[in-house]
DNA sequence: ATTTGGCGTGAACAATTTGTAAAGTCTGGA
DNA sequence: TCCAGACTTTACAAATTGTTCACGCCAAAT
């Protein structure tokens, strides 16, 4: 499957130079023309990275760049015009990954992306994503902690993989069935209502952190973890 | 190319609801009426996933199994009687890859095909599309969530349900019967006047927020979701 | 205009689903 | 073996949704 990348850039000359050059290179691209627009299509068709500008109409660069951090681990560059330095540190501070400064030569560009792209996919590739990142929560599988508000809290393992994989895909919901088959195993063979005791022990751990995410109840279909644009 | 499923079943209506459910998913299906059938059907048209009752004349559903398996890889799930809880480990141990419980729902049973597929091949049957976008209307059955003029309102399933199919193929008309049976289930029984209330609330929710559409009743037939050139 | 069957609507009732506490079971380590 | 923590099951109240019913209105046919 193709690597697809979003670039969300007002300037027509630039977003079509760039998306020219990158589809010759097999890049499957998508162009925005604002912040708000690239939030949207960004929700749409998550890709694999994103090229964002700094300085754009209706919602600037950076926000944009924070809403995605705090619903994805999806790799952001940063597009800004040259002099304003200080712009690197609040765009990494934002959580971007790399930083491209105009006037930029096209292989310049390809060259960050693939080196972004292997940093991530180096981690992805063979394993999944083994830490979530959202707003005062950190769902790390590797060291098998979950960080709230800064502090570590204990979880046991169940939680944990319950957690994860509702996390890692924000918004979707699951049944309480799809749960047990993906979390528990397909040979699991228990009462579904252990998913609401495993929900019940996560949410007084996560209530009252954050007004962006939670674990919400789909009625009568099953559970979700619920991002609200940041 | 359609993904192909073999269904060996002796319950004739059993199979034939299977057949239908699978074929409108985008399934090509195949249907053997008994164990020594379905071994010489799978050995002409080598599926790429198998549906396998237990209890079946001429050769039983185990020794089907293990006979397939001693060939080749083909996922295969298993299809038997509530509360032979013991068959699950023969089940497993003779190679199978999941298992379903009659009485099922079709569901379930396509949940648990794709689950299967995807993790033997990352292949399924053609998705349908999980989200329909109107003007001022975002039908969403992945998030499970219904967005009317940029704002979420909280929707109870049976309506979801209904609104997504009705809006899947605008204009279309449908008998309250029809759509008892594909969004209730085929084995309703219930009063169709069931189906007014449910648009009505409907109704509430979506009244005068667009021109573009709407809930239409088609007098002495049924609803359909009218789409006026946007 | 009248008639007839279909439809909209509100409310009562039934059924299902969920939150939660608590008890029971399992498991690995001391 | 015993213990402690983790996991599962059970039970029941509370919340939400699904269904039925009755009544009055409306569309279409005569």
């Amino acid at each position: 499957m193709a690597v697809s990348v979003l670039i969300v850039e007002d300037d027509r000359n630039i977003a079509e130079l760039l998306q020219m050059y990158l589809e010759k290179e097999g890049y499957a691209v998508t162009v925005a023309a604002d912040g708000a627009q690239g939030l949207s299509k960004f929700r749409a068709i998550k890709p694999d990275l994103v090229l964002l500008d700094v300085m754009m109409p209706v919602m600037d660069g950076w926000s944009v760049c924070k809403t995605i951090r705090a619903e994805a681990q999806t790799p952001i560059i940063m597009l800004t015009a040259k002099g304003e330095t200080e712009d690197k540190v609040t765009g990494l501070k934002s959580g971007a990954d790399d930083y491209i400064t105009k006037p930029f030569e096209m292989k310049e560009v390809l060259a960050r992306i693939e080196a972004v792209l292997r940093r991530s996919t180096g981690v992805t590739a063979e394993k999944k994503a083994r830490r979530l990142v959202f707003d005062k929560l950190i769902i790390d599988m590797d060291a098998f902690e979950l960080t709230v508000d800064g502090k570590k809290i204990d979880t046991p393992p169940k939680e944990m993989e319950l957690l994860f994989y509702l996390a890692s895909s924000p918004n979707r919901v699951y049944t309480r069935n799809q749960l047990l088959d993906e979390v528990w195993g397909f040979d699991y063979f228990g009462d579904s209502r252990t998913v609401d005791v495993h929900v019940k022990r996560l949410r007084e751990k996560l209530e009252g952190v954050s007004e962006n995410w939670s674990l919400k109840t789909v009625w009568g279909v099953g559970y979700k973890f619920e991002v609200t644009g940041g």
